[in-house]
Order: C-alpha cells, then structure tokens, then sequence
DNA sequence: CCACTGACTACTT
DNA sequence: CAAGTAGCCAGTG
C-alpha cells in the first residue's frame, strides 16, 4: 500500500459529517495536487474494503460526480441525511460545506 | 507482470 | 464563454 493511499483514506476519514470534499483537494492534501484520478479508483476500490464515506467526495464544481444509476441518488441521501443540503441545480453549497482538513 | 481504466482538474484553442 | 486535450498514478484483470 503506498503511502498516498493511505494518506488519501486517512483523509476521507476525516471528514467530519455534514461537511464534503473535492478530489482534487484531497489528492492536494495526500500529496499529489494532480492525482484527483486516484483518489476516485481508491474510492472505488478502498470504501468497500476500508469502509470509507465516498458520499462525501464531490467534484470541484461541488456537483456529485456520479452517475444516476450508480450512487447518485444515495450519496445525495446520505448528505441530505448529515444535514447537507442541495440547490435548485443539485449543487452542493461548497463556501459552506466544503472541507478543507482544518476548522 | 503489462496494460487499461478511472466519481477529476486545469490549461489551451 | 464553451469545448477539447493533456496530465496524474495506483488498483484490477
């Protein structure tokens, strides 16, 4: 396991509830400012086995990335249920739910 | 083991 | 302003 997948699940983990994070932002955070990519296959891969929130990585527009069939709707739910709320574009409000790794 | 894929992002045209 | 291309790197088959 190299170290940037650890550090990429170390910091999904720590997102605190109600709040979501962009990959980009996470792949800056674990080290590689370009590496928004793996941080989607680790999403894929790792949330089944590590049990990591995925619901809670958007894209940088602070759009769910995800396809209709796929997870959309259950990610939505699950923000929605962490008191993440979504605009009339299914956006998610990042100036405010956008976690950034500190306070 | 080699090659492909992938819930992206930012720059260039 | 909008669309397209290049870059990134690790997990899976």
């Amino acid at each position: 396991m190299e170290a940037f997948t650890r550090k990429v699940i170390s910091i999904i983990k720590s997102i605190p509830e109600g709040k979501v994070c962009t990959y980009g932002l996470i792949a800056t955070m674990a080290g590689h400012p370009h590496g928004a990519r793996q941080v989607t296959r680790i999403l894929h891969t790792m949330s089944k086995k590590y049990d990591l929130p995925w619901y809670r990585i958007i894209n940088a527009n602070g759009f769910i990335s995800l396809p209709k069939p796929d997870g959309y709707e259950e990610q939505k739910a699950f923000l929605l249920s962490e008191g993440v709320t979504f605009d009339e574009k299914d956006r998610i409000d990042l100036k405010t739910y956008l976690w950034m790794g500190s306070t």
